[in-house]
DNA sequence: TTGTAGGCGTTATCAG
DNA sequence: CTGATAACGCCTACAA
């Protein structure tokens, strides 16, 4: 049976013979309510399964407890596995998250971001695009007073915000460390796009592994892609061209392009492919399907970036925390051997 | 510079020194307003970057303007993917969109389902958890003329609903035809946990391709598993240990149990494996680097269910369809060979 | 052409 | 203990 005619507290109230506001109160369990009207009044509300509209308190409470994430990609295990951590705080406090995807472009990210501050959510966590350079469309959020934590993704030395990342310059670091552990003196790097967040922390921390160890530097080890399969065997080709400088291991910023790597190396049958030891940022649970796996894995624990992200921006709506009181949070990776 | 009072109509009609409803109309473009106010209140408005509380509009017009999805895993490639179709539709037409995941956990669903209800959702898209068998929680929707669209699972026979499905019959269908052609004559399935979107029409489709071809259905080639890896392979002991009726090809109700199955065929050196040739369904962007990919996939294009499906939602919200008039839509699987 | 008033559903304050 | 009233921000029929 479909109600035409909505169950409010005004329905509820003619029903009962009652005004409004004893409704409203008895629902919400004052103190200064009789009893028995309590009892009539909630038996009431759950026949005609009343629930108070949402619209309606937003409006009052100037709250839409809607908490906005915009991210690159949903395919990518990373971000949906962050989302993990950031659903489970969040519906826990009893607000609802709206994800928008902007698929690495500037102008879906605009259009989101446009979207959701109409939407007057109450906060929001951002992972850029790999091509955000200018953040007008981010500051206006925090112009209104909403707060923003960008997250996974390190938008830039200068800008103040606040942020959640994982320790990239750790993870690379330690798997950098662990291939010199076996023994491995040329050791390639493969970089991806030359924005900061992939790029600095990483090559750092392979770097300092290196010297840390005293294995020499070679430029001729290092290269630099993007998502793009073909900038990728470009890059490998580039790696693994001089025979002089041939690397018996590969460090690389993610998994997905590691496995392209692989992939080619093996379909030209390079003399190294069979000695090579391999390690990418991601852990993805589809290793253990693989005929040749990397030797280790970067785990960066999404749902712990996730989950760092949510409290902060919980801080932040609650006023725990100062909006304008930047604040860094770095979450170390691990290294899995396979 | 953070503001603390917000900019709404009031706030600009006082600047401006007119009333609100000048203010509002004037921004909606009414064509009795005079052009020079408009001009003057617009560009008011853009220097004070208002924007509209959706709050009071939606409490106003009795919408949200949010359309609910829930679904069981973000992880799951296949509910990922049909959500870009879902999304693309929804955005385009000024909804947001707000997914809620499930983990095939029927508590987490109804949860998921009142709060998106609480929230008034002008629509719910669900695939339902895999232990859903009461479905008062979604009726509650229908009751107050919410429309609901069921996608990619099947909720039962006899429930009265709207549905946008996979073609799982054609899917495995086509797939067991393809293993047929392929000279095969031992064909095992490998089924999915016993609730009806998983078994029925898959299995079907494998019977009646088996009957098609004149090829005797062998009750010990068929098995059931669920997303339990132990299940999984307990599954394919009993399917592989009659030497007499050893499969040569197996088809699976989805590729990563696929990928179980073969991976522990393999550990166990099982005698059939070199020469056994599998199908699932997905077509996982994965296979690519599998070192024994199966030799084809059904595609479920799961972008076209999600756009089915919201374009079938968008439909009953504008009531060009009667929410009594229930639908049934069926998207085509694809068979892709590798 | 502009302004006034009422209502969407809820909660809070204050009076009865 | 209960009820009337105002307010949140917006829109719109009607009055001026």
């Amino acid at each position: 049976m479909i109600r035409n005619t909505p169950v409010t507290l005004k329905f509820l109230a003619e029903k009962l013979k009652m005004s409004v506001s004893t409704v409203s109160k008895a629902l919400n369990d004052y103190p200064t309510i009789n009893e028995y009207t309590k009892k009539r009044v909630q038996e009431m509300a759950r026949d005609f399964h009343f629930t108070p509209n949402k619209s309606a308190i937003n409006l009052k409470e100037r709250k839409s407890r809607i908490i906005g994430i915009i991210l690159p990609n949903l395919l990518d295990h990373f971000f949906t596995r962050s989302i993990y951590g950031v659903e489970q705080f969040a519906t826990a406090r009893g607000y609802n998250v709206i994800i928008r995807q902007t698929h690495d472009e500037l102008a879906k990210e605009i259009q989101a971001a446009n979207m959701l501050l109409k939407s007057r959510v109450d906060g929001l966590i951002i992972a850029i695009s790999k091509n955000t350079k200018d953040f007008a469309h981010l500051e206006q959020f925090e112009n209104m007073g909403t707060p923003v934590v960008y997250y996974a993704r390190n938008p830039s030395f200068n800008l103040n915000c606040h942020k959640v990342l994982g320790n990239t310059f750790q993870g690379s670091y330690e798997a950098t460390k662990f291939l010199i552990g076996r023994k491995h003196q040329k050791i390639a790097y493969l970089g991806g796009p030359k924005m900061i967040s992939f790029s600095h922390d990483r090559f750092n921390g392979y770097i300092n592994a290196l010297k840390d160890h005293q294995i020499p530097f070679v430029a001729g080890l290092v290269a630099y892609t993007d998502f793009d399969k073909e900038n990728t065997i470009l890059a490998i080709q580039k790696l693994f061209s001089d025979p002089e400088n041939r690397p018996t291991a590969l460090v690389a910023f993610k998994e997905p392009i590691l496995f392209d790597a692989i992939k080619y190396l093996r379909s030209i049958h390079h003399p190294s492919f069979a000695e090579m030891e391999c390690i990418g940022f991601g852990n993805n649970a589809f290793i253990t399907y693989l005929d040749v796996p990397p030797v280790a894995s970067i785990e960066e624990n999404p749902e712990a970036v996730g989950e760092n992200a949510i409290k902060l921006l919980l801080q932040l709506i609650d006023q725990e925390v100062e909006l304008l009181h930047y604040q860094k949070i770095i979450v170390d990776c691990k290294l899995v051997v396979h």
